[in-house]
DNA sequence: CTAACGTTTGTCCAACCGGTCAAAATTTTG
DNA sequence: CAAAATTTTGACCGGTTGGACAAACGTTAG
């Protein structure tokens, strides 16, 4: 663990943000290996020495980029609740997951790219916390199928479908809008993607009789 | 275009598919820039100015990978026909994806990384030869809707769901598997993977009276 | 055998990259 | 203001990387 959160100044904050916000966009357009600090500082606008005085190293600022990804990123999931309607709780979380691939691709990338390099730096969170909420929401899912109110199936599998559906379209982002060409790939795709994954899921999960 | 195709001894034959074998292993790991020249030459088991002999620049390796996945990458699509039952169709065309999947993981994650990435070494093929195929079985799709053989929806986007979700067992792997744990993350998650996207696809599909 | 051709390797290089350091510039504090 | 603390920078370093090259090695055909 950690010790005591370190002082900060005014200053410190506020570039250690900048440097954030500059390190989430070369990052996830190319990688960490393929990403170098001088490029990072470039984009904070600062030179090289200056960023490491705010990050000591390379991998600190991805380490700390990540850990504050993971808490948002699963923000939607937390959020799916055991008290509500069954559908329109899996409709509002679909939803919002499409909204924050929409809103926040550049966090998806990172997270895909983290991912696709075999996890290295937060395998113990998957098999971790992330585990550990999956199975709860998993466990509130076979609930609402046990008690009829949607069709039978595997949760995990289930949210497996949400996430790969959703993400893709930030993760795939340039694959999708050269399919869809200049008058489809405009911002309406985002739309005519909700509308397909509501009635995806929700028709393919609707009780039958 | 490429002007007439490079008479190759025997040896040269060999070992360029040696390299392409050792390059697709590296490269689906670590990514193009996170791989260098030295470790897919230590896969292959020769030196580095012995690869370059073969493949002048890493590039080149890279993108001679890139050109031969596209063809079997795409196959499965291109076989989906418009003679035959719909339903089924659909169905095989799932299953093949996420055989591929399973077979062809290292495949999968390479041309994730190209996409993530932004592509900039496929973007006309996207844009070109992917686009039009897609329209094409787009096209197939809707007749199938106008026969009333299957449910109305936006068929770009229902390929965009079935590679996503299919892809997702390569791509994610690592995150699924920590997921599922060590009971249910064994060999078998594929056939529940199958099973769980049937469901999901061919429910969602079916017509409604 | 030997000349021609194909293959392999050791050596080298220039560019790049992550990171250090001391000194200079700036801001904060008393 | 002046001292102290913080921030910024230029110069530098050791290690890595993509790639060049010539010399050595192997193979094959005449």
């Amino acid at each position: 663990m950690e010790g005591s959160a370190p002082r900060r100044t005014r200053i410190q904050q506020e570039k250690r943000e900048l440097i954030l916000e500059a390190a989430l966009e070369v990052f996830s357009a190319n990688g960490f290996r393929g990403s170098t600090i001088d490029q990072i500082a470039e984009a904070a606008g600062m030179s090289k020495p200056n960023l490491l005085y705010y990050f000591r190293r390379k991998e600190d600022i991805h380490e700390t980029l990540m850990q504050r990804l993971l808490d948002t990123w699963l923000a939607p999931l937390r959020e799916l609740d055991d008290i509500g309607d069954p559908m329109t709780e899996l409709r509002s979380y679909i939803r919002r997951k499409l909204e924050m691939a929409r809103d926040f691709p550049r966090e998806s990338r990172l997270f895909a790219n983290e991912i696709l390099q075999g996890a290295p730096r937060i395998m113990p969170m998957l098999e971790g916390e992330l585990k550990t909420l999956v199975d709860e929401k998993a466990a509130v899912i076979k609930g609402w199928m046990r008690a009829g109110k949607i069709a039978r199936t595997d949760p995990w599998h289930l949210i497996f479908a949400i996430w790969a559906t959703t993400q893709h379209y930030a993760d795939f982002d340039v694959q999708v809008r050269a399919v869809l060409g200049a008058d489809r790939g405009g911002d309406g795709r985002f739309e005519d993607a909700a509308r397909f994954l509501e009635q995806l899921f929700l028709d393919g999960l609707k009780p039958k009789g």
